[in-house]
DNA sequence: AAATAACCTGACACCAGTGTCAAGTAAAAT
DNA sequence: ATTTTACTTGACACTGGTGTCAGGTTATTT
């Protein structure tokens, strides 16, 4: 008799290797998304670069949409991670969160990249994501940053566009990649050349807000 | 008899209808790039789109890839066109600069976007355009920036992290337009927001470089 | 008003990708 | 050791997109 009852199992109890499979996966299904967009990456092309075969990928993920939703959750998760919020002084504060932010554009170059490129195509899939848990860490930014200005310890610059100056400095370095290696004659960015970004750009923001270290 | 030689005719000559129809197509392709990427727009969307046959897309574009060239290579061109070589000072040209890059947000949206995707899948269809004129520029920038720096006029800056941190704090709101807006709280910036960017991060970035007005 | 070149389009053959299923094998539980 | 559950995979039917072509219509030229 052939058993029927066996789709999609048991998410909690065992899985060993539902776990390593869906790993293999997911990298290689980000590595496809990457190249090709959403729109442009296939299960066919995801199951070659994993080297199963494709009803295997078709075993573990319904389909595509459900590949990239795991892949976008894992990265929305490591995006919210750097905290602003703090009493520490502005200096500080500001500096670490552009320390981090490069950083993480040289260790997560990929996952920068996909989530631009869902902004690229309209965000549709992280609508839910900006209405609620964005808009609130935005709001306590604000309030952060509007407090500085209140005492007194920067100028009075919008928060938003302050946050969105580091934020598209620091994602550049990631997203245009290929351009900024162009520019600078290098095939690949060094350690150095990181931490030297994050320095000057600390340097220029702080002074151009007006923060004295 | 039938009529055997009639493709892809003149290029030169009358085509009135060809330059209206070209035009029709590539606004329409414009829009599905947009959407969906290189990889997943089709010719068929293109054509429904634009609100003529298929076939009569393939008249006037052999595949998508033509299309696409003809679109990267107009955004190309508008997108060089700001000049930042010249004789005035520097408050003045970087200035100038800023507020061009942004109004470029603001007006070409969809060319910043487009520009942007081909840089994320790792910019394949550039790498000719980055080794020639775009580096050719970089360099002369380079060198008025570190005239500059030689004349005691600004910090001493890298002329590319300055660069790069003015691409990307500007391309940030159309690249990113739906995290922006959403952490605006609009539905889509005014134009009197985009001259409050342009002011804003005219003096952040003047400032921040040591520059006097 | 012919003739010629430009433009239009339905139809055809083709290819790439999808999702499902049945029949299997490997692993875990009993 | 057997049974149950998890995992694997080739095959199938199907969908959506591609590019070409023949025979048509509309513009332009002469």
């Amino acid at each position: 008799m052939p058993i029927i009852k066996n789709q999609q199992p048991n998410t909690s109890s065992t899985g060993r290797v539902r776990k390593k499979n869906q790993l293999i996966i997911l990298k290689a299904a980000e590595q496809d998304f990457l190249e090709h967009g959403f729109k442009g990456a296939s299960i066919k092309g995801i199951a070659e670069r994993a080297g199963i075969p494709r009803a295997n990928v078709h075993y573990y993920y319904k389909n595509k949409e459900a590949i990239y939703s795991d892949i976008l959750l894992e990265i929305l998760a490591l995006w919210d991670s750097s905290i602003i919020t703090s009493t520490e002084e502005p200096a500080k504060v500001l500096g670490d969160y552009i320390l981090a932010k490069v950083m993480y554009s040289k260790t997560n170059p990929e996952a920068s990249r996909i989530f631009a490129g869902e902004f690229i195509h309209g965000a549709p899939r992280l609508q839910e994501y900006l209405k609620t848990s964005f808009k609130t860490w935005i709001d306590e930014v604000k309030a952060t940053v509007e407090g500085w200005i209140n005492q007194g310890k920067m100028d009075p610059i919008d928060p938003l566009y302050l946050l969105f100056t580091i934020w598209g400095a620091t994602q550049h370095y990631a997203d245009f990649a290929p351009q900024v290696t162009a520019a600078m004659g290098k095939d690949k960015l060094s350690n150095e050349d990181f931490e030297q970004v994050a320095k000057t750009l600390t340097q220029i923001i702080l002074k151009g807000c007006g923060i004295s270290k």
